[in-house]
RNA sequence: GCUCCCUUCGUCUAGUGGUUAGGACGAGAGAUUCUCAGUCUUUAAACAGGGGUUCGACUCCCCUAGGGAGUACCA
């Protein structure tokens, strides 16, 4: 493997970075680090009427929230020119027209109104003739030359073989053959815009920049053969392959809104780790040895291994994913989690100091699948709290005389607390009533617990009452009482 | 429709001709416990179907079925 490895992540920005691209971004990032290569970042914004700043941004965004710094890229060095291809657009047209000059390309006045209609015919006729009917290949030089000097609005089109086949293979996939004739005919490489399409911009700028491997989507399987042609008009050596299996949702559809959360940014705001991201993504279609899972990004760094990425596409398991966030949530120090809780709590309009979050993380800890979970468990600490249901008040199989009894015998035993200790003592003090009465435990706690949180679910009791403090026990006990006697 | 790709527990996967087909998530059971979690123990759960090749197929070949993607002046 003589050459130095070189990979590239491009993304278009028509849209919020997708969980899918996260992964294939991830996937040339370790695939660059474990070879000791390049990774480059190129951004691909030949599409201008879906083109949005925010959307670029989000793509630096991205990379930054998960630790992937680019070796080359947009405001990152290198030597290839502009990594963003809106500022290349002289480069392409220069070798589209070089493309046109040797014949193997040309340009086409069709107008839109004419390709709608032929696509009509075609689909009426059901003829087995498809796509562009090459109307334009067969004129001169010349005649071309004088429409375009006549101001006339023309595209380039790439010329393809009706004969033979093209094949490749991907390191992934193996051997892939496709029939020339099934090449949708003398596709546009340069649009009317000036811009060029996907397939042109890519193999240029994949070549000039001296990329080793492409590794992106399997949608992207069925226009390769187009890319070896203009890979061999240019008289250009083309990269490896690896196409990478897509994300799927749970119905085996491409992975999309109504399946649940699919850009990166949603994902975060929900509170997901940038571990926890990248540990799970970099799973769904790889795996290690099929026995360890848990990996940091430094680890994957060294261990990724190309060889082992699977050819069918993968359901994303979003269960899986909390399951991995929830553990990277109990592997951080409390004071990590302060920052990382607040803006949470900001944002779900809980207004609690830095103080009081350190205070409440021993609560929720191991309790947290999503930072974003956090305020609904302590939000009972900081505002006033109304009861819902007299049945939340009882335990499993206790009438509400049960609850309305221990709650009462509760009752004096705050109003005389002073210091915490006190409470400590309270605790110790309803197990034995609990005990003696030969009720079990949750007889006596389940009623507190509701009075205290208006929650049949939460936090430990008596570290929750040591956060409350004994005078708003009592009074919640009180009005608790009120409630269930009303 | 046409073209290409894919197919091991519900899900992600290990496996590369001979295994009790392993792990993880999820699910079930149990323990711990003031609820919920967490932790520990534990159970069930798969080679899509049919042909070959072979002494022997989850592993190799073919067919069928199912799934996916592409078929743009979008990437």
């Amino acid at each position: 493997m003589g050459d130095t490895v070189r990979v590239r992540y491009a993304p278009s920005p028509t849209g919020y970075q997708h969980i899918g691209g996260v992964r294939t971004a991830l996937y040339n990032y370790f695939f660059a680090k474990s070879n000791g290569g390049k990774f480059i970042l190129r951004v691909e914004d030949t599409d201008r009427e879906r083109f949005a700043p925010d959307y670029q941004q989000d793509i630096f965004d991205s990379l930054a929230f998960l630790g992937v710094v680019p070796d080359e890229g947009p405001g990152f060095g290198g030597e290839c020119g502009p990594y963003i291809q809106s500022e290349r657009v002289s480069i392409y047209r220069e070798y589209a027209e070089n493309l046109v000059k040797a014949g193997k390309a040309y340009y086409c006045f069709c107008t839109s109104e004419r390709l709608e209609q032929l696509k009509k015919q075609q689909e009426q006729s059901k003829s087995s003739s498809q796509g562009y009917d090459r109307k334009c290949s067969a004129l001169s030089p010349d005649e071309a030359a004088a429409r375009i000097a006549a101001g006339e609005s023309h595209v380039i089109r790439l010329r393809i073989p009706t004969e033979g086949s093209t094949s490749f293979d991907d390191e992934i996939l193996g051997r892939i053959t496709r029939k020339n004739k099934d090449i949708t005919p003398d596709p546009i490489i340069l649009k009317s815009d000036g811009f060029p399409t996907y397939h042109l911009a890519n193999v240029i700028d994949d070549h000039l920049m001296g990329i080793t491997h492409i590794m992106r989507a399997q949608e992207w399987l069925p226009s390769v053969p187009l890319h070896i042609m203009l890979y061999d008009a240019f008289g250009w050596q083309p990269p490896k392959f690896c196409h990478l299996p897509m994300v799927m949702g749970k119905d085996g559809q491409k992975l999309s809104k109504r399946h649940g959360s699919t850009s990166l940014r949603q994902f975060i705001s929900e509170g997901y780790l940038k571990e926890s991201i990248i540990n799970y993504v970099t799973l769904v279609g790889w795996a290690y040895d099929g026995e360890r899972e848990v990996f940091s990004k430094q680890e994957l760094e060294k261990v990724f291994d190309m060889s082992k990425i699977h050819p069918s596409p993968a359901v994303f398991d979003y269960k899986k994913l909390d399951w991995f966030n929830g553990m990277y949530i109990r592997e951080k120090s409390d004071a990590e989690l302060v920052d990382l809780l607040r803006p949470h709590f900001n944002e779900q309009g809980l207004v609690v100091g830095d103080d009081g979050i350190a205070r409440i993380i021993p609560l929720v800890k191991e309790r947290l699948k999503k930072l974003s979970d956090a305020p609904a468990m302590v939000r009972f600490l900081f505002e006033n709290v109304t009861y819902h249901d007299k049945k939340d008040f009882a335990a499993k199989g206790d009438g509400l005389d049960v609850a309305i009894h221990y709650l009462k015998q509760a009752l004096p035993l705050f109003e005389n607390a002073k210091t915490d200790d006190d409470i400590d003592a309270i605790e110790e003090r309803l197990q034995e009533i609990s005990k003696a009465d030969g009720v079990k435990a949750n007889s006596v706690f389940m009623p507190l617990r509701t009075a205290i949180t208006a929650s049949p679910v939460s936090p430990p009791l008596f570290a929750s009452i040591r956060l409350l403090g004994v005078d708003k026990a009592v009074s919640r006990i009180k009005a608790a009482i009120t409630f269930l006697e009303s």
